[in-house]
DNA sequence: ATACACCGTGGACTATGGTCAACGGTCAAA
DNA sequence: TTTGACCGTTGACCATAGTCCACGGTGTAT
């Protein structure tokens, strides 16, 4: 694929591709032409855009997407550090959870009062006296 | 409280306190001294900030923020329109409830699986043929 | 009174994650 | 062969979320 193809096909700019490319967080990207040094990016960079754009979505930073990626793709890394990696991803993933939920909890009681009025400790926190 | 003290009690920096006081994100501010112009912080910015704090975490702009909080806040938003932010945001963190669950099942799908070895179907995915 | 810790302001600077414009090269259809 | 759409590279620019610095003022203990 060319830039243009994934770019498309993964719903972000072309400057973003090759963004990615330059920080290091996508796979294979050659120059395969004789007369042009147009790139190809290999098919698994667009499964790894998409999942970037899912971990940003979520709050991880690209340095921290490329970590990701590297730990679940890097053959070299052994077996211990790779376990622990995800470990504490996992943990990292299970904490934003925890938080995300009581967030919700925190709406959902906003809902469940009265809306129109704020009598709610929660809200009084956030005001002044 | 002056800017120290509520940034030593919120664990963030002094600018970053005036940073969000500049940004709107604050809620009383006042100068009530006589022989200075030092500010006083509303203690309710103590749970502002915290609270900010862990918005971010989970992805959410200073921006976002903002609008979380005003709409929690204001006595002057109808209890329609407050109700329809809250279940927007409500869905928001839904989904991002969803997306971490999905990385979650899929991080302990490596665990599961030996993580010696790279045959599963996703991490496939992340590499180039 | 002098030292030191605090305060407010402004502006510069940083990193992150992009976007945009200009340059020139390439390809394919008309 | 010329037009238009694409390509790569560079460098400027943008917003976000801060940090840092210099300035001068203030408050307090010695």
């Amino acid at each position: 694929m060319k830039v243009g193809q994934i770019a498309e096909k993964t719903g972000v700019s072309r400057d973003t591709v090759r963004l990615y490319e330059k920080l290091g967080l996508l796979g294979k990207v050659e120059r395969p032409y004789e007369y042009n040094n147009y790139k190809e990016y290999g098919e698994e960079n667009i499964y790894r855009i998409k999942m970037i754009k899912e971990m940003q979505r979520i709050g991880l930073t690209l340095k921290e997407c490329k970590g990701v990626i590297v730990a679940l793709v890097n053959d070299e890394m052994d077996s211990e550090t790779r376990l622990n990696f995800i470990k504490g991803k996992i943990s990292d993933v299970e904490m934003k959870i925890k938080s995300l939920q009581g967030i919700q909890a925190f709406l959902q009681e906003r809902i469940d009062t009265d809306c129109a009025f704020n009598s709610d400790s929660m809200i009084a926190k956030l005001k002044a006296n």
